[in-house]
Parts: C-alpha cells; structure tokens; sequence
DNA sequence: CTGAAAGCGCTTACAG
DNA sequence: CTGAAAGCGCTTACAG
C-alpha cells in the first residue's frame, strides 16, 4: 500500500468508473436506489484498494463529529472502569469517546480539557461534578453542546442536560442500619473531603442514619487522607466506648488500609472493629477477611449517561427505555440505587 | 454565544477587516512578519467572538491529526495509570491521545480499534504486544503509520518503529534471588498465561532464578486463574517441602489474594510463606502485612515511548535525550529495569 | 439511477 | 506585510 498518500474515494471513483457521489453513496449505504452493478463494483475497488475513510473530512462536511467527551477524575479504581465502560457503550452506538483524567479535581485541567473537546467539535460531554465554578462551565459549554454530568449534584438545569448520579447518600444510610444491626456501638466515618460532592453525599446518609441509631450510639466524622492511618486507628480507639466499632470508608481501599493498621494494631475484625467499604472494587474480596461494601452498577449508570446523550443529540431511537427501571428519577437528575453486598468484614458476632 | 453555528476565521476575518488568511497566520502565530496592529485587532474579534478553532478542519488542511492512538489490555490495574500518563505525556506535546481497550486480549476487539484508529488517521499508534497475529498487523498497519509497542516482545521490526518493555525476566530473576536470600527453600510463579508475553517474561526471570538457586530448592509454576486461591495455598502446601515458601505472584493484586487465602487458612506470613508481588500497585502497601513488590517507572515508560514516537514523527527536536539514561537500549527494544520494594512480606525469620 | 457542484473550516504556497 | 486561490477528503441537495 502507498507508503504515503492514503486511499481515498476519488481513487475508487476512478478505479470504479463512477463519480465520487455515488461512492459515498455506496460507502455509506444510504437508501438512495443504486443499481446493484454499481455497488458491486464500488466495494470491489473499495477494498482492493484498501480505502479507509478519512473521518475529519467526514466530520467536518457532515458537521456532526460523532465524538463525545468524557472528563474523569482519574483512572484510578472506580472512574477508571466507568472511563472503560462509557467508552464501549459509546462505541456500540457509532461515537468515539475522548477520554481526559482531570488530574484529581483540578479547575484548570478541567477547563483545558473541556476546552481541547470543544475545539474538536465533539457532539457532547459528559463530566463528573466538576470542581470549577458553575459560572466558568456555563460559560464554556454555552455554545449549545449538550452536557451530561454523572455524580453531579446541584448544578442548574440550564447547563446540564441532566445527570446520572450514584446514591451514596442512600447507600451509606443502609450501611449504617446494617453496622448497627450487625451490633456496633460507635460508629465512624472516613471521608475524603477532597473528593468534594460524593464525599458529602455519603456523609448525609452516614448523618441520616446515625441519628436514626439514636443517642445509644456514638457517631463521629474523621478525615481519611492527611494522617497515617495508625494514627486514625488508634483515634478511633479511644473515641469509641464499649462494644463493637463500625468504620464507614470512603471506598474499599481506604476500608483496607484502615483494617490492615487495625489488624497491625491487633484488634479483632469484625469482633472488635466491623469494616464496611463502597464500590464492591476486586480489592474488597481479595484481602482478609473480605470487606462489606455497596455495589456500582458501572454498566448501567454508563448506559443511562449514554442513554440520556443519545436523546440530546436527537437520536431518540436508539435511546433504550428500560434501563431506567432500576433508576429513580427526580427532576433532572437519575437516582441509581448500590447494592449491599455482605462479607465478613461486618459479621454479626 | 451562537447556538447553532459556531464562530469560524471568516467571522473574524469579518470583524477584524482582514483576510482569513491573515487571520490564520496570527492564530497559529507563524513566523512571518505581521503588523503589531493587524495581530492586536485579529486577537481582539478572535477573543470576543469567542472563538474556538475546529480542529478537524485543520487536520484536514494540514494533513496532520495531532491524534495519537493508544491501545491497552484494559483500564484495570497496571494498564490503567499508563493510559492516563500516556495522554498526558502525549498532551504536554501538544498531541491528542485516544485510548481503547481491547477487552483483555481479544483480536477482533483489536483489529477494530486499529481500524477506528486509522479511519481518525492518527499520526502514530501506541499498542501492547498484540494477540493478533503480526502478519494482520502488518497488513493493517502498512500505510506507513508509525508504531511503537509496549511491552511486546518478539515483533518484526519491519512492523514497529521500536518497542518499550519493563523487564519483567530481569526483575523475577531479582525477586527469586530475594525471596532465595531471605531464606525460601521453596518457590512459585502464580501465573496467569492468558496475560501472554508478560506472563512468559516473568517466567524466564523465574526460571532462570530457580536454576540459580539450585537443586537444593525446588521451584514450580502453578497457573494463578482457574482455581479458587484456597485451592492454590493447599496444593502449595503439598508441594513445599520443610522451610519457607516464597511465592511470586503475577501481579500485587494476585499476590495478595494468595496472602489472604493463606491467612485464611492459618498461614503464617512472613514466617511460613514469603510472598512477593509486582506493579508496586496502591493495594500492596495497604495490606498487612504489607507486600514486597517491584516498582514501575511508568512516567519514565511513557516519557520513552512518547519519545520514540515523535522521533518517527520528524520531532526530534520536542524528543529528549536524558530518559533514555536508565534503559537498556537493544536494538529496536527499550528495556526499563524494575526496582525491588522490600516489604514486611517477604521478611527473613 | 447517477453525477456536477457547492460547501464544511481550515492551511499553505504564492503573488503582490 | 497582506490577500486571493487552491486544496484537504468528504457529504449533500439538486438536476438530469
């Protein structure tokens, strides 16, 4: 093949006997009557000559790119899979996903990337609940693309088409129950307060239900991230009165790392301390003893996203409805239920 | 902002009263001479008009996507955190980087990708040793787009510009040496053969740490996947003889299943099993006990691999000389040395 | 059923 | 220092 100059449809037309028209006619498969002929012989050059669509020019004569943008936090665990996940979904409905890690939740990258997505013309955006001011993305997106957001909350409706959101808060609160049902006496949870509004979103349903548990149970809010986790450990130990602990983590890598200086430090799990994770990640089932944590349905909240895309950008019929079963809706805004997933982390003991 | 159409040079060439090939040249800031006064005006439209330049037209023009592709196993673990250091290696000079995943090590999932890829006529392409066969390879990549593999071994250099491996058999070989000194009078590779050339790598520097150590330590290679981990701890318990047992596992995510099972069954670690992990992931230093591990440059990966792109790319002058200060150069392959990260795990009793 | 022509939004010699 | 013009590789009415 030419080393040099790629294939494109004047060399079929050529080699075809036909004009350039009805080779992307062909090509495309449009439903304009073409004699059977003709097709025959545009596919056969086409393929003999190898011809591989120039997708800038595609895009840019179509004016629709069928591109879509994705800013993530980061690849790391969770973002990561739902990165992999929206990625195939897109792919199967005909767009190509841009992916960029926001670096944590950083304005400026943020705003670099939304920026570099735009100059690509992509058809749409999806975003975390970004760490830049409402105003700066209002702004930014207002040339009309359709934006999505997933674990977004409180953001007007005037710029974003809707959002798919996880209920940690709901999550958490039947964490909660299940830690005092399993007999825990004192209750902690471990945030990351830089993880900004999924942070405060578990903390209200840990609050919720802590004062559901009444004043017979201890609650406290500790910071996960600054201080060595011996440290929180030994905190814990002395904040706690008598009777089984229950630790809420930010995610299970945190319910980890919490649990191996618990153990380090000798105590008893899930005698003494009962460990409860979120997000189900491998890790959860790979250490010992196996944590408690609340499944993310990825493919489904990835789905939904896409789902909700697809209907901005008019393309209704392939829009699926039943994946909203599961969902709850309120507003703008999809609600998607986690699933608790019992281990022995948080045994009855 | 416009709803519909989006500002292009012509409304600036409009607004400035120049022609929009001068206008081009003050937004690309080309090196010909331009009045001060023509600059101030075509930046002053460009900026309240809110102009964003389309990039596809521009690739099209200049015939130069500035899009790298980039394809990975998946976005777990290892693969992951280099497809994020990848795009933003690639970001910093001034490229687009699109990443897939080709589920694990599917070649038609590759194959596709590949054919996106190319459809997006991206100037260079980033892939894994592939499953596919190199002849398919060959065939898809022979318009002359460059390639760079990571962590593929064993290709034709008629088909790759070159590739960048992790010495995966120089680092076993290291972590048998160690787990041999530390006083292991029994060794095992957990393996996982679906992860191909990786998992062989591994297994040379294995073997050939086994051969080292001699006939008064027996070694085996048990396959990690299939069977439950409990099951793997009591056939390694069978096999042992009297001492330590040190285990090398595939990956720190393996190592510590393996840890935990062994827990599980009353096992002590380090004292009855030393067990040794790679990639130096998050989890293996929030276990306990912690894991010994071999630590992965992945920047300096990247940084090399970016850099042997952009040399084929005629960038010479944006590739560095001083990255390659830690590798190994051997013909077309880079090979990147592992640094041991001795832990609790592995400790001597 | 097929093709000539305009146009998508840029870049790049080249002429002035 | 600036602009007219050709061209990148497609798609899309529209005329025939």
């Amino acid at each position: 093949m030419s080393k040099h100059r790629s294939v494109t449809i004047v060399d079929i037309a050529e080699a075809a006997g036909v004009s350039i028209a009805t080779v992307s006619n062909v090509l495309n498969r449009r439903k304009v009557p073409m004699a059977e002929e003709t097709i025959r012989k545009v596919e056969k050059a086409a393929e003999e000559l190898g011809y591989r669509r120039n997708v800038m020019a595609a895009s840019l004569s179509r004016k629709k790119s069928y591109e879509l943008g994705l800013i993530v936090p980061g690849f790391i665990g969770y973002y990561g899979l739902f990165a992999e996940v929206m990625e195939r979904t897109a792919h199967r409905f005909g767009y190509h996903m841009s992916v960029f890690s926001a670096g944590g939740y950083d304005p400026d990258m943020e705003k670099r990337h939304l920026d570099v997505l735009l100059q690509r013309r992509v058809d749409g955006l999806f975003c975390h609940g970004l760490a830049m001011s409402t105003d700066t993305t209002r702004h930014i997106v207002s040339d009309g693309t359709p934006l999505v957001l997933f674990n977004g909350w409180n953001w007007p409706q005037d710029i974003a088409a809707g959002a798919v959101n996880l209920d940690f808060a709901g999550g958490c609160l039947e964490a909660v129950r299940h830690l005092v049902r399993q007999g825990c006496r004192s209750l902690f949870y471990l945030g990351r307060s830089r993880a900004h509004e999924t942070n405060k979103q578990r903390l209200k349903g840990f609050r919720q239900g802590a004062a559901e548990a009444g004043d017979g149970i201890r609650s406290y809010v500790l910071e996960a991230d600054p201080q060595p986790m011996a440290e929180l450990v030994r905190m814990t130990r002395e904040m706690s009165g008598d009777g089984p602990v229950g630790i809420l983590a930010f995610d299970d890598l945190v319910a980890l790392r919490f649990m191996s200086a618990a153990i380090e430090q000798g105590l008893r799990v899930p005698e003494e301390y009962k460990i409860f994770g979120i997000n189900n990640d491998v890790v959860s089932h790979s250490c010992y003893p196996q944590i408690t944590t609340l499944d993310i349905p990825y493919s489904q909240q990835a789905r939904l996203a896409v789902d909700l895309m697809l209907r901005q950008l008019g393309e209704d019929e392939k829009a699926g409805e039943e994946h909203e079963r599961q969902a709850l809706r309120e507003g703008h805004e999809i609600r998607i239920p986690l699933t608790l997933i019992p281990r022995l982390s948080t045994a009855a003991t």
